[in-house]
DNA sequence: CCGATAACTTGACTTAGTCAAGTAAATGAT
DNA sequence: ATCATTTACTTGACTAAGTCAAGTTATCGG
């Protein structure tokens, strides 16, 4: 019998999934133990989550409910009616099928969940308190992760936005260019030492008019960057064009190389150039694309690999 | 009526409790689906539950199981006489306590558990195999964080581990230093530039006999790290002393001085110096217990700052 | 216009879990 | 040592919570 999968995708190693599972037992205990707490309410925890929903989202029919918390339509359907006979809630039918209505809590509806949701919020609230501020941000950093890796359905609005350097991102962009180029082409340390050389240098003669730098972010993430520095009057360089894995082909890379081109325009330099090496396709595909033409070619040998270095020029 | 909190520690803020709150409705629903897809095994969902702890862990009682699982007594007892009399499990009273029965799986049990168990390891798989391997890693890790900040009782068994430098070492500690010194004392991005440079610089002339860098890890995350370099033939420099805040306490700062110090003598260097600055309190106070004297002092401008840089001497 | 499907509703049922009372052993304070 | 209290488990009586299947009405796709 064969496995069906791509040869190269292999199959998630066991430490990874047992991990996750040992997650999701001790997640299923947490939720338990929050879900005890508002138990002493009028409500089920099925009838509150119900509420939740009514009181978060506008529109709903039975079926999304149903859908969306997992429900048996028949149970659901008698505990909306239970709602509806206590005044907690009202059906409008939809004028676009008359199979339907939509769900909306009525305002006694609302006086009903407010305990529930103040009771949930506290305890949420208590368990949060227990921990520094910093962790508190850790924690509720790495669930917004789990939850959007997971969720399909979740893709972040906007894609990603650009903004100037901040403290803190040059270390980021020598941690993470450091750390791909040896994933991918197995450079040594001395690469990310050489971004580390460029970026204290950038910053050190720093000179706002004729030089800047690009962070492109999403979800409160650093996912690219790119600099222009100057050489001369007439002169402008491009440098550490990068963009993470997980965000590629979102025209990130396409993005900030038009950023720095517009700059270096409308501060009168005459050229712009870079220097790049002849594996990196990608990037080169940007400059091209750009406009950028490749003046020189030279084999050298560095980050302990033996590399073919390339001039490219773009005339402004 | 008084709120009683300390005045200095504000309640959680409302997005992060609400995000917490939108990751439990979240995770809910995940533990649902993930649950469903078990039900039509022979046992129920808390069965399944039970055998899990059983398979995963030796000499449980009644009352372990209980608690760990939030179940009641009764229901716990029904269940787990209904498994004695399928022979999945065996009880063996305590010697210490005639009340209480040491319970294990049989082979039988062992059986019937498997099903389940790949059942949901496949599960589970497929979930994260949707993912690139990249995806899966941060997917676990941040569950990983998660969960260990809200166990209480999760404390690494590790305090910590020292390791040599790693490609990506030097951007994580250039911004976390940038980041943590801007915070906590308002130094500008100059500070962060200052680090990329000295570490630049230790990488690119970086001397095996003479030279060595340590980090300091916990839980797979860099907390702290320190460098020796050559001055000269007699004179070693120790540069660049941290620990993460949240990783403080555990004397890894001290620890960090001492490798130093060990080094700097085992390589026959007659002094070890450094340089700080005055409002640093907590490195002043590891140097001096490790020895080094203060041997002299002077005010500058720097990251933005007035300060007063001290240089402390240890003969070897 | 008609067969298939979707959105509920209702009746009949079960199961998973709760609660309280009870027993035997262990613990702790005299 | 002893006796009240607590702990570990058991048992009986109960029900909330959820499932399943069959039915009704409306919509959809050809």
């Amino acid at each position: 019998m064969t496995i069906h999968r791509p040869p190269d995708k292999a199959a998630p190693s066991k430490d990874l999934v047992d991990a996750m599972r040992a997650f999701n037992r001790f997640y299923t205990r947490q939720i338990g133990l929050l879900d005890e707490g508002l138990l002493k309410s009028a409500f089920s925890l099925t009838e509150a989550r119900v509420l939740y929903e009514l009181a978060h989202r506008d529109g709903l029919t039975a079926t999304d409910l149903g859908r969306d918390l997992g429900l048996d339509a028949g149970y659901l359907s008698r505990l909306l009616k239970k709602f509806e006979r206590l005044h907690l809630i009202s059906r409008a039918p939809l004028v676009s099928d008359a199979r339907q209505a939509s769900i909306a809590l009525t305002p006694a509806g609302r006086n009903a969940f407010a305990p529930l949701d103040k009771d949930s919020h506290d305890q949420v609230a208590g368990l949060l308190d227990r921990l520094p501020a910093s962790e508190q941000d850790r924690l509720v950093k790495s669930m917004r992760t789990v939850q959007r890796l997971l969720d399909d359905s979740a893709e972040p609005k906007v894609p990603y936005l650009l903004r100037p350097l901040q403290v803190g991102d040059i270390g980021w962009i020598i941690r993470r260019q450091g750390l791909l180029y040896a994933q991918d082409y197995g450079w040594d340390e001395t690469y990310e030492a050489l971004v580390a050389e460029i970026l204290a240098n950038f910053v050190k003669s720093f000179d706002p008019k004729w030089e800047r730098g690009w962070i492109a972010e999403r979800e409160g993430e650093v996912v690219g960057s790119v600099f222009v520095v100057r050489k001369s009057d007439q002169v402008a360089k491009l440098r550490l064009l990068y963009v993470e894995p997980s965000a590629r082909g979102l025209g990130i890379g396409k993005r900030l190389v038009e950023e720095c081109v517009g700059f270096a325009r409308a501060r009168g330099y005459k050229t712009l150039t870079l220097w790049t090496n002849d594996i990196l396709t990608a990037a080169r595909h940007i400059y091209q694309t750009a406009g950028f033409k490749l003046t020189g070619e030279e084999p050298h040998h560095s980050f302990g690999k033996d590399l073919v270095g390339q001039n490219w020029d773009l005339e402004l």
